[in-house]
RNA sequence: GGCGACGUAGCUCAGCUGGUGAGAGUGCUCGACUCAUAAUCGAGAGGUCGUGGGUUCGAGUCCCACCGUCGCUACCA
């Protein structure tokens, strides 16, 4: 059996889930879901990371411990995921003590075989803040956030030989590894500008993972938190449980990170012994009116505002369908009206309700089989051909543009042999109708990983026991699989029409 | 300052290693239909492919410069 390992960055949890975590995860979920149906044994990890300094302070703020602070501000996001229906095997939060050994037998791995030594930092410091700052980050030479002179401080730190792994990182940059082409180059950019060794623990905090030969220390936030892909996989607990997964490693990441991902990470796992993930996808950012989306921008968009609005469904598809997975997106809110009403309620709703009405009408609400040579036979075989091989590159705006094809295909199909005007129970009423449901029957599996529910909704309505979710993929595909003689019903519109407003 | 990304129809975007008259969805106009969620189908209008050069028999697609937007990076006061 195949095996599928795909990953979401671990969000910080001192953000409030925003949108932007929210296409990232629901982007990761869409493609494990489209790897289940395929059969795939299938892992989908997301979580959370909760340490470092931002993490201390908000507890003492609030008067609570670290890790009491953590348990509040990491549910929030697991609420998050439950409502948008992302279906996660594992989620991991970097406070859990597998975790934990799996970074210190890492990172010991990794200093045993030379890339970890001690060195002194130095920088300036700004003792509010607790935080070192270089100096393009000073404000007429004061700290930035409390604009006060700083000091400048030395530090015996550990640090990680990145320069010693230049030419391992370009050759597996070079390798098929970073998606798209062009953010692969930016990896290779910076990696060819020359990497500097880079500080990895700290003194001067102690909410983190004790560094194990060196009780003064912690390890730094990001070289804590990347190493959670790892551990999720068995790294440090059930070595054998690694084995399986590990070399099916896919990250999914926004640009931000794309250092940390892309140059750190392969690296940090070279210096271990380990082998780097096998492809890592990068996204662009979302755009509010062309620009990045600013902290207000984004905490002012809660994923529960849009749900409230568009339902899971819509929600979901405007972020796969309408985001092309790698370029910068440009978001609003009219967009996603007209995407939904264009796509789910004329398209796709429309069309189950016209099909379940006259098969009411010409066929006493049963539905016949399809026709094994009908013209959109075709059409559907090139249309999972399409779907499949960009899911594969993950490239989900491309495979539902090619399911949805099928749709408009079957709406003209539909124009063009009036069921509604042939003899009711005519072999040629049923052919039609047969056909067309037989589309319906595959858009349910085929949209599925995009439409958790609506896919449940056809494949009921068409008279299908179980659900989409059961049927495996490529068999489940083929022309031909709606066996006809089954009770079709008219329900309520799938997705009722949104009245255009300014939105809220 | 260095490196890089992007700039294609009103809008959101596709356009692989250069080659028939530049595409999709949406929006707009006209027509058809009325089974259906004022849905559907057909036709049409609409683009100097940021600007200016260059390479080539031929460039949106390669090269250079410039403009605009953005990002990363720099022991730049």
């Amino acid at each position: 059996m195949s095996r599928f390992y795909i990953t979401t960055p671990i969000y910080y949890v001192n953000d409030a889930p925003h949108i932007g975590h929210a296409y990232t995860t629901v982007t990761a979920d869409a493609v494990a879901r489209w790897h289940r149906l395929l059969g795939d044994d299938t892992l989908l990890l997301t979580g959370t990371d909760e340490h470092g300094l931002k993490v201390q302070r908000a507890a003492e703020e609030n008067g609570v411990t670290p890790i009491e602070q953590a348990d509040v501000t990491s549910k929030r996001f697991r609420d998050v995921w439950d409502e948008i229906d992302v279906a996660y095997d594992q989620f991991i939060r970097t406070t859990e003590s597998r975790h934990h050994h799996a970074v210190q037998e890492l990172l010991t791995r990794a200093k045993d075989n030379g890339y970890i030594e001690k060195g002194s930092y130095a920088g300036y410091y700004c003792v509010s803040c607790e935080a070192y700052y270089t100096e393009s980050d000073l404000v007429d030479g004061n700290c930035p956030v409390h604009e006060r002179p700083v000091e400048w401080f030395e530090e015996e730190n550990y640090f990680f030989k990145l320069s010693a792994l230049e030419d391992e990182l370009t050759d597996w940059l070079n390798s098929n590894t970073v998606f798209p082409d062009g953010k692969r180059n930016e990896a290779l950019g910076i990696v060819k500008l020359g990497l500097e060794d880079v500080s990895i623990t700290r003194t001067s905090i102690d909410w983190g993972v004790q560094v194990p030969w060196d009780d003064d220390h912690v390890f730094y936030v990001w070289y804590d938190a990347l190493i959670n892909y790892a551990t999720a996989a068995g790294f440090g607990s059930d070595e054998a449980e690694f084995d399986k997964w590990w070399p099916e490693a896919h990250h999914i990441i926004g640009k931000d990170i794309l250092r940390f991902h892309c140059v750190y990470w392969p690296a940090m796992l070279i210096a271990a012994g380990l082998q780097p993930p096998k492809e890592i996808h990068v996204h662009g950012f979302l755009l509010l009116g062309g620009k990045k989306l600013s902290k207000t921008g984004l905490t002012q968009i809660a994923p529960a505002d849009l749900v409230a609005d568009f339902g899971v469904d819509g929600f979901r598809y405007h972020f796969l369908r309408d985001v092309s997975f790698g370029p910068d997106s440009e978001f609003s809110y009219e967009g996603m009206v007209a995407r939904y009403n264009s796509d789910l309620a004329n398209t796709l709703g429309n069309l189950l309700s016209r099909v379940t009405t006259v098969v009411a009408k010409k066929c006493d609400g049963i539905g016949p089989a399809p026709q094994l040579d009908s013209p959109l036979a075709a059409v559907a075989a090139e249309s999972y051909r399409t779907a499949a091989d960009a899911w594969a590159r993950v490239q989900p705006s491309v495979a539902l543009e090619a399911i949805w094809n099928l749709l408009r295909e079957t709406n003209a199909y539909l124009e063009q042999h009036e069921p509604w005007k042939l003899p009711e129970g005519s072999d040629e009423v049923k052919t039609v109708l047969g056909n067309a449901l037989e589309v319906l029957r595959l858009a349910a599996i085929l949209s599925s990983p995009a439409l958790t529910r609506a896919g449940e909704a056809i494949w009921a309505a068409i008279g299908l026991e179980g659900s989409p979710l059961d049927q495996r993929l490529p068999d489940a595909a083929a022309w031909g699989g709606y066996p006809g003689g089954l009770s079709v019903t008219k329900g309520q519109p799938l997705f009722p029409r949104l009245k255009v407003d300014n939105g809220s």
